[in-house]
DNA sequence: AATGAATGAGCGTTCATTCAT
DNA sequence: AATGAATGAACGCTCATTCAT
């Protein structure tokens, strides 16, 4: 898993398995059917990470902004935090884009599995901003729909911004750029 | 090129090369000391095509929202028409994302290249941001750097989708999501 | 042995073996210490059903050719019938001659035990032979010793000739195969 | 060719070959795209030595069976000279039944090769006992067609002996085996 | 300028065998 | 008696690169 989020799925050989995980070939192959096999299963594991439960609860933590703000924040704590004791490490700095296409390129139902999380993080951002709608919040014209489309971008888009960058760590990095996106966003509207 | 950008850098060999060129190896290396180096250039040509040229004049086109809208749209579809007479294709299925990583992977100056051409993309919406607010066309108290950034992100956001939908005819679709995120910004703000 | 017989000796892995038993590898191991082991019991106790017993009571029951057809042909049935009892199955696709070359080239003295078993086939014809010749039913100047040659290589040459057609009921087809062979042959002489 | 007639195609590996060629593993790959296509052209190359040609030709040398024999072992002699040429060795320990087993198991279109020669080589005796017959050299009431079957099948019985006994001079014991089965044959009807 | 034969390290995978339990 | 985790050599194959011509 840390090999593959750090040099990505081709770049990472039974050599260098080997010699992080102190096996020989045939265990990892006792284990393993086939390297793709290892890929899923690391996949679909670390996945797991981003899968949220309760999202109704969530939800109806929505008061105002500040509340929402601060539940987001949590939310994706939690799911960090749940990342890194997945990878039996504080930080790793490692490329989660290539690791994800090159997933996707191997196995492609990985890609239905990943497009479907992303479908169920708008739809939780909808639902949020409805909530905000409901205690008039968010100014009239502007659909929840909309708001949560265009949130869901402006995230991803900054997202994006610190694999070029390369910071070192990563994980504070995440929230304190969750959280400008989130001032940015509200500051726009 | 056009393998690079069909099937990413490493999935390129030297082989397929030479089938496309109907060169002989040799020929390459002829040229190309390396496959590092053909990469480079290749990238570096490509890059071109994003490169704006009087970022002035076109910010001086800018009255209101519509016409702001129509600049940049005009900009993108000549980027984009430019990319596609480098490649010598009318359109072509490729992943710019897998590329970029292992481009930026392979040899760290072409990070650099892209950061200081992002930035530059920000800057230009920034100074559009700015006279939009000239014209009093954007709401008080949302400062033109944040509204640029916020902008920058949601097209950077929306533009990913497009990879894991892998749409065939990607150059349309770029300019009709542009256009959709500009409306969606617009909206929002 | 179904596997050796069906596949040939080098194209069964312990896998195969673990599968087909529902075994582990350390219980095969621990009742047979190699697989070469496995392959030269499982070769002798197949041979087994080629042995013949009482070969003089046989030759006895030669009085003329149709009783001699007869005799022949029953002995080869008991030995198909107990060649197909060892493998506990009522027949099996299989390949007999790779897996007696690859089993005399991994154990040479297999390759012994055959000749012999061989020799003493053509022996036992030839003593059918010299009781034909006792009842005057074969031509005068052709010795027993070259008649029975002749009738075993005609007979094993016919054989060679299924393996190439592959066809699907070899426990009937052998028997008419000797058969016809066996006609041919008094028909010629 | 050499390698795959004596220890089989499955027991030939890449490292053998480039021992024995002294080229590296690429350099064969270069003119060979996989371990099968070696096999296949080997095996067609080598086949060829056994395609008769003017068979009209042959079959009209036959007056009697002195003519018949001389003109049998002549071609004969005729494609063991011409194999082992192609093997470019005067001689050579080899095993061409596991050879021909394996090749057809590898790619099964040789099979059909195969049979067809077979086919041919039945044929082309068949045409030499109705040669024989016109000059009321055979008995009458034995049709060529089973003269010709039982014949052959007499020469690929013994020829299997051949690689039981496993001897040296495998060019010469071929020759003698034929003759003495020729013999044996003639002697029979 | 251009060819393509040749190299050899490295890849993912299979395999018979060992051994602690 | 029986398990299955672990080994490591060997396999067929791919690849970027070199170099004599």
């Amino acid at each position: 898993m840390q090999l593959f989020l750090q040099k990505g799925y081709k770049a990472v050989s039974y050599e260098n398995i080997t010699r992080k995980t102190r096996l020989s070939k045939g265990a990892i192959y006792h284990y393993f059917p086939s390297k793709q096999d290892l890929l899923v299963q690391t996949f679909e594991f670390l996945l797991e990470a981003a899968r949220q439960r309760d999202t109704a609860a969530l939800v109806a933590e929505v008061r105002d902004i500040p509340s929402f703000k601060r539940m987001y924040l949590r939310m994706k704590a939690r799911q960090l935090k749940s990342f890194y004791s997945r990878l039996n490490q504080k930080q790793l700095q490692f490329n989660k884009v290539l690791f994800f296409i090159e997933a996707i390129n191997e196995y492609h139902r990985l890609g239905e599995i990943v497009a479907d999380l992303l479908r169920q993080e708008v739809d939780f951002l909808r639902r949020c901003m409805e909530e905000l709608k409901k205690h008039r919040l968010i100014p009239a014209g502007k659909d929840p729909e909309s708001l949560a489309q265009g949130l869901f971008w402006m995230l991803d888009g900054a997202e994006n911004m610190l694999y070029i960058r390369k910071s070192r760590d990563q994980a504070r990095d995440y929230l304190a750029l969750y959280k400008k996106t989130l001032d940015l966003f509200f500051n726009l509207i």
